[in-house]
DNA sequence: AGCATATCGGAAATCGTTTTCCGCATGAGC
DNA sequence: GCTCATGCGGAAAACGATTTCCGATATGCT
């Protein structure tokens, strides 16, 4: 196999300096046409390709992009890194991605490895919402970085693109209620993992707001793991009286209290109400299809890429720091049991209700 | 924040030359205990951390793995990434993912962008059967390569981790078989995609050793599409008689058959009897759960990490080119349903055969 | 025609590290 | 006590690009 050509070759070949090759590949003012010409000419002719490290070394850029999650291994991270990826790939940037395997404790090490390899920006989804250390070490990097569905820091450089999970939450808990539903349990990621956090404090607002309080023994946090989240909806549909619907607060806890109530005989739809958050291939596919939170994933990873894009460009950082995307409800079969009432006349009013709150 | 320290600066603090650091802190012989405690105390107290680019320049490493891939959004791959990228991490390399969108004709050109980086080695597994052209760009890289699920080249440098999909399609065939289905139909992706190949392959010869003869207008080959696979199980379905069982190979093509099966009214399990390949949590938590090959995704992330760490080490390449993993057939509950069959006396024969194919 | 200015090309410094080469010093052997 | 071998450390080259600086040329104006 032949060496890989060289800038030097290059000059030799077109027959001037090195340092004109340069300015003409780089588009530099004040280069006539004719050498631009004949050094794209010597340049194609060789095939040569500016090599990476050298060239960051001196421009002290490596066009590259960090990306850190928790775990790529679920299908929603997944989902928005492949937007982002190619959104930042049309962009010019290549993206290393570093998993944190949902370990807090490795996010600054993660961090860390990344700004060594010199990223030009970041974006950062750890699964665990990041102890001040994680942050502070970002701010410290000086390093452009957009948080994907997390708090943005208050740092300069720091930019955030986040879901509405409020409102949708807001209107599943109004579309319970308006079934009859007044037991009605959550269990969510960690207490402290921001998306679980807005999520929590929406269906504890539409509670409030139904009238209905909030009963601390029907929410419960979990971690991302499967077989926790199993555990903890075994404890929570065992109580005495269960609850009569159920709203979990991620994919994988949806796995996880589906084969809990398979375990205890429960059929969704009929022996309780459910809904899950993010719609994902199961949700739509479950017989019977299960309502579900939905939200547009590749523009959340389009608009991350972008954002960073801009980020990184010097100066002109009229953008908005933080930018908030829509979610959706989608009703499906898992949630059409209406809650037998001792009272009857039901169905008409919360046909009503719902049409209602629909619009 | 202050600036990053230098090689110089470590040398400076501890009193010697430049060079003399860098033999300290990579342990070159000749060098004085005395000195590597000093150096060691200076870079200690500096927190200095070597410039990757400077050292990869020089070196002409960059302890980074480019993972080509087909898409990450699909949780077979993310699996399989997840665990491969952290063997790779405590192997010491980072890793660059970048994804040909499922389209063949980007792949020579994310090989070229990997391989302008100088990565150290590469784990290709694009979702598309590389054409010739790939292949040849792969050799002439010189890269150690390790193919995931997918043949090799018969380049050196090439390894490969495959699973041993034939086997218990063979299985899966011939206890479809034992059940009294004559009909079986295939659904597969593209038909020169090497797991689809091997699949094919094993239920065609599976077939042919329970004496039933492959019939072509029931097999069938998509792209990695929802909406194709769909369409495509749409035409099979709705033949005159509906094959009796049904077999997908791959995790989006369930997703579009079952969807087919949903809207023309036929359940699974009673209806029609239906084997996927990859058991992910659709198959596990699906009503009534789907029969499944298994086959452990982190094992071969991290074997195909291994792979490609002992060949990235120069030298010593003592081991088998290619390795190839088990999988294993999971019976459960949407293969129970048993095909009514006018004739009788087969279900002797057939299951004697079966037992013999099976060993 | 001569001078000043604008523009372009070439040589060399720079980025931060590794690595080669060489000289010095210390130790041992005769 | 002298020489030789050996181990250790310092100076400098190399990696391959960018970029600054400077000299040279061409052009335009008076």
């Amino acid at each position: 196999m032949t060496q890989k050509a060289t800038i030097h070759d290059v000059a030799q070949q077109a027959q001037v300096s090195v340092g004109s090759v340069s300015r003409a590949l780089n588009n530099y003012p004040h280069v006539s046409e004719d050498l631009k010409q004949r050094v794209r000419a010597a340049a194609l002719e060789l095939d040569y390709q500016p090599a990476f490290l050298a060239n960051g070394l001196r421009r002290g850029e490596t066009n590259t992009v960090g990306f850190l999650v928790g775990t790529i291994a679920n299908p929603v991270i997944s989902t928005i890194f492949e937007a982002a990826s190619e959104a930042l790939s049309t962009g010019g940037y290549a993206v290393t991605l570093v998993s944190s395997r949902n370990q807090a404790e490795l996010d600054v090490a993660c961090l860390r490895l990344l700004a060594r390899r010199q990223v030009s920006g970041l974006i950062v989804s750890s699964a665990a919402e990041s102890p001040q250390r994680a942050r502070a070490c970002l701010a410290e990097l000086g390093i452009p970085t957009v948080m994907l569905d997390r708090e943005a820091t208050g740092d300069d450089l720091c930019y955030a693109v986040q879901s509405d999970h409020a409102s949708s939450m807001r209107r599943a808990v109004a579309h319970l209620v308006s079934r009859g539903h007044e037991e009605i349990a959550f269990i969510g990621g960690p207490a402290d993992f921001y998306p679980t956090r807005q999520r929590f404090l929406a269906y504890a607002e539409a509670l409030d707001f139904a009238g209905l309080r909030p009963r601390r023994a029907l929410t419960r946090f979990t971690s991302f793991n499967e077989r926790a989240a199993y555990a903890e909806a075994l404890l929570l549909l065992q109580r005495d009286p269960p609850p009569s619907a159920l709203i979990v607060a991620g994919n994988i806890i949806l796995a996880g209290a589906l084969m809990a109530l398979q375990d205890l005989g429960l059929l969704v739809g009929r022996d309780i109400a459910l809904v899950a958050c993010d719609d994902i291939h199961l949700t739509r596919l479950y017989r019977p299809p299960i309502t579900a939170i939905r939200r547009d994933l590749q523009l959340l990873g389009v608009t991350a890429a972008h954002l960073l894009l801009q980020g990184m460009q010097a100066g002109a950082d009229q953008a908005e720091r933080v930018i908030k995307l829509p979610t959706e409800l989608i009703l499906r079969e898992s949630t059409q049991v209406a809650r037998i009432k001792p009272a009857s006349a039901h169905r008409g009013r919360k046909a009503g209700a719902i049409a209602e709150l629909v619009n």
